[in-house]
DNA sequence: TTAAAATACGGAAACGATTGCGAAAATAAG
DNA sequence: CTTATTTTCGCAATCGTTTCCGTATTTTAA
């Protein structure tokens, strides 16, 4: 256990007083060059590390961000966590990283975790569960600085990073519209999630002012359950009246679709087209490559972590408003909605 | 910015002296069963939480365990974090985890971070630029412990988790000859790699055993960039002497086989047959299908966390003593590889 | 009844860094 | 040469816990 030298002994190597090293390692202007350069080439021989227990005890800081998600095998969200560190690191902050597996009841335990100053602030996308957001609403209390991405919880007054949900489903929706589909159903994992409620609206628009009929079975409710999903949508495409084009609001039911399709007879685009919200740099290789919409996770990512990370270290000039920043997804067209 | 109460004003509040509402807290034998009652629901009351910095500088320990991966948009890596977290969690340990992005100076400077306490133990899977091992050595001379897998670090003296490497190599390599193939290429990231040289002893060794030649030009060091690797592939597949066997030691270079092949009029498995380690949900979705060697990642994750909570909280009873401990894949035979 | 031991709690010193304040030493001004 | 000012640094308090002591009270043993 050759634990690291701390600050009295750095300072008892150098025959100066701790406050001195101290003042020199924070290159503190009451400290002559000469005595900080011999500091800190001390403090390097010496691999001097200071403790960030007692820094943050004194500071009350961690430097550290706390990123909630409810899924990791998920390139979305991968993609949005690469985004938040690549931001972070270039600032210093370290990245706390919790799973909530769609389970609201975890999400609060981790909630509650993270109450005693583990973490600075608090990025993070709720569970398909949540609908009840006391234990958020404490967090938020407390003081502790929070933004959602994606799955947003606006009953929170806080700063929100979503994709144009509404627009990209309306738009999703019509291009299956336009490729001929006259019987849409839409897929979804709860109908509390922000994005559900969203990208519905924007599916449900396209289709009336479209004169088509929304069937209600055609709006499943799906669950996390990989294999009763494929089973749900098998059975929708069973039935008699069986819809010709499905808008998947995530990206695994889509894939439950793929999977549902492979036990049936029909084909897709010719009997059903799909488009999907999907992240996965697979999609270009399924069979037939799937549609997508999708969504600019780094950059959303990148932005939460910015916004953040200034409100943290310049709370004068960033503020964490209550609103919900916009940033575009993009359709990407392939086979499984054109007919060749 | 209602911060929490702490524990003097927990006591004032009690009429009792800190330290006795310390040991009441914690449960010591020192205190009546009385006034424990009275101050855990009084603390309860007050939603107290104990200041992890002063505990931890008391302590120093951080209650905390850094995962370091080479990708985050890795069905694997990603799979063995949720393994990790699971146990994590159920013993009140939190995950910081980084992603090195296969960059060595990365990992050097988050190895850096890592040398001040902020975490207590250490899980990692190396770059594949790694071959310069002081960081870590550093690392590990500093008394903390390491655990790695996967991609390991032989030259550390601790416990490492891994798959059956060579033998599954050398049954996936079996198998492709099984099928027919009688030019084998294999693919990899990089040589330094220590799944890349077990890998590829299995593959060598099938060949060898089969009569076949090893063309060198079959062994295919891509890197990380995947439009060059998609190249790299497509030249080969071009080539006069092109090979009608492949197996690639990580997932995106099957994938990026796939990406080639759509670019030439090979077929698969008719022309070329192929087998990769891979994680994927989508090997079953691709087109065609993708046989697979398919590692144990959560339980990879949950036995490294195991182990090395085990050694932090009962140092006496766990050793991460230096071994490799193997968990075995398992090959998962789709229509890559199976003329039908 | 008295000494010894167990019980229950308080006081105060750590842990290692930062920082307000004060004091030397060096320099400038008069 | 004296006084004022700046530069440079040390002392000590502080952050919130835990824990080593010490002490007062109660219980047990003799």
């Amino acid at each position: 256990m050759a634990a690291g030298i701390n600050l009295k002994e750095l300072a008892a190597e150098l025959k100066l007083a701790p406050s001195t090293v101290s003042r020199a390692l924070n290159d503190s202007y009451e400290i002559s060059e000469e005595t900080k350069k011999k500091v800190i080439s001390m403090a390097e021989k010496l691999n001097y590390q200071p403790n960030q227990f007692a820094r943050g005890l004194r500071e009350n800081k961690s430097k550290t961000i706390a990123v909630i998600i409810p899924e990791r095998i998920n390139n979305f969200f991968a993609q949005v966590m690469d985004g938040i560190e690549e931001i972070a690191q270039d600032h210093g902050y370290h990245l706390l990283v919790y799973n909530t597996h769609e389970d609201v009841e975890r999400e609060k335990k981790i909630v509650n975790l993270l109450l005693n100053g583990r973490a600075d602030a608090v990025v993070m996308s709720v569970s398909s569960q949540t609908s009840d957001v006391s234990h958020l609403e404490k967090l938020y209390n407390q003081g502790l600085p929070i933004i959602f991405f994606d799955r947003i919880c606006s009953g929170i007054p806080t700063t929100k990073f979503i994709t144009n949900d509404y627009q990209s489903a309306y738009d999703g929706t019509k291009h299956l519209i336009q490729q001929g589909c006259k019987k849409i159903s839409f897929l979804m994992i709860s109908k509390e999630l922000s994005i559900t409620k969203e990208r519905y609206r924007g599916y449900s628009m396209a289709v009336k002012e479209a004169g088509l009929v929304e069937e209600p079975t055609f709006s499943l409710n799906c669950n996390h359950c990989d294999e009763e999903n494929i089973d749900l949508i098998r059975d929708m495409l069973w039935s008699e009246n069986r819809p010709d084009g499905i808008l998947a609001s995530v990206e695994k039911l889509a894939i439950a679709t793929y999977h549902a399709v492979k036990r049936t007879k029909i084909r897709i685009p010719e009997d059903l087209k799909i488009i999907s919200f999907a992240n996965t740099t697979m999609a270009g290789l399924l069979s037939p490559s799937l549609t997508t919409i999708t969504q600019p996770a780094i950059t959303i990512g990148q932005e939460c972590a910015k916004l953040l990370i200034g409100k943290l270290t310049k709370p004068k000039h960033y503020e964490l408003i209550d609103q919900v920043i916009i940033i575009p997804s993009k359709i990407i067209i392939r086979s499984s909605t054109v007919a060749e």
